[in-house]
DNA sequence: CAATCAATTTTGGTATACCAAAAAAAATAA
DNA sequence: TTATTTTTTTTGGTATACCAAAATTGATTG
């Protein structure tokens, strides 16, 4: 919050854009134009272009226009796998080491998310959720696994924002919210883990059927190409 | 590979400076002179600046000159248990989705290296034990996995450059190995994932006593200078 | 002599200019 | 009309110039 660097900025604006559908999935993202819309120049706008590589939402090519990206729905499986390993294990140490502090701290976040989720639009309610679980990571005291699997969240933020907005699934969110919490408190390192998986499984399902709604809708061509290696 | 965009090139170089310790862990990295230095300028070496940023070699700080890494021993910890993590993972999901092929070839690296150990120095002793653990995580099919579990590896180098075998971990080091590649092999998910444990378990230890040694050492602050050249 | 503050230098952040490669468009040949 | 080649435009990559914030140095004052 205090800082916030002209690349940061330009970034989280660029993310917005991006999650809101403003800039659809394939869509080239040209520093030189969104420059000058944004009125900066062209070097900080590379850089923000950079962070969003690195979170994932946008793709670069060598030398060519960066893409937003349009994930298949295998590299959004792959990707949740990882996460659920990188929740498992912040859950887990989290039980080992967060302080009473840190859990009461998140039972506020799932009690505030369970009071005001049908006051919140979608994308704030979508900004709870994610505090919740960034809370979590950051209770394992594990700096290096709290950056990664925010890394990892950001990179799903469109995913699970396609995949989120129904009230459907409100009680069983907040459910097992609730569950991996009284988990924490216990210091039940198994339940926490499990339930964990348990609702990320959720997750992965949900995104699943959304890929199978999109695919039924128009398809605008941008299939995925032959892969180079890493 | 193939292409050596600039700024990898020049983060290619960087990274083997810090790596040999050209550039000291805590040294400030001047992206005005090293451009110089290597006759580029400014905006390609900034980026590679970035890159090794990312990589976790080198943190920037906002307005201010970046420095090379200097990981206390938590952050190295942390580090290894995220990593051991992925590598569980990466194990696992080897074993159910790697072919035959890749397999096979995880087993030519492990034999390379068992062969040549002796002859290599230790560098790329090094790079051969990171290439082993790195098409482990390929045949894990993840791509997102293998990205991640790659710059947990390449944030590493220096730690694990460090705590370089000697020649007495050899036979241990090529157990493990053969053992793990003896699980895939077998298509035996819980002792690859097991042994991959105890193997970056020892790695673990290394480094934990890598560090108390220098502790002991003097605690040299911030040492190299530009050099005034050409 | 020490501490503090001002002037200078250093250095990263940003803007802009130039270049080469790639895309797109236009022209020409079949 | 279609395919191919040539020209023009677009666009990312790189170099350089300028600026403001830090760090450093040195002077000044207690």
């Amino acid at each position: 919050m205090a800082d916030t660097t002209l690349p940061d900025q330009i970034a989280a604006r660029l993310r917005r854009d991006i999650l809101r559908g403003r800039l659809a999935p394939g869509a080239p993202v040209k520093e030189r134009d969104n420059a000058a819309e944004m009125g900066v120049s062209r070097t900080p706008m590379r850089e923000a272009i950079r962070i969003l590589a690195k979170e994932g939402l946008v793709e670069l090519r060598p030398a060519r226009s960066p893409v937003v990206a349009n994930p298949t729905l295998k590299e959004v499986t792959d990707a949740i796998t990882v996460l659920v390993a990188l929740e498992e294990l912040s859950g887990r140490l989290a039980v080992e080491h967060a302080t009473d502090e840190e859990i009461a701290g998140i039972r506020r976040i799932h009690e505030k998310m369970a009071a005001e989720f049908d006051l919140l639009d979608h994308i704030d309610r979508f900004e709870i959720d994610m505090a919740f679980h960034i809370a979590i990571a950051k209770a394992s005291h594990n700096v290096a696994l709290a950056r990664t699997h925010g890394a990892y969240l950001a990179r799903m933020w469109r995913a699970r924002f396609l995949s989120a907005r129904t009230r459907r699934n409100r009680d069983r969110v907040l459910r097992q919210h609730g569950t991996i919490v009284a988990g924490l408190e216990a210091r039940d390192a198994e339940a926490v883990s499990r339930e964990i998986g348990v609702h990320l499984g959720h997750l992965l399902t949900h995104i699943i059927e959304e890929f199978r709604d999109r695919a039924e809708d128009a398809r605008p061509a941008v299939e995925v190409e032959s892969d180079s290696g890493s």
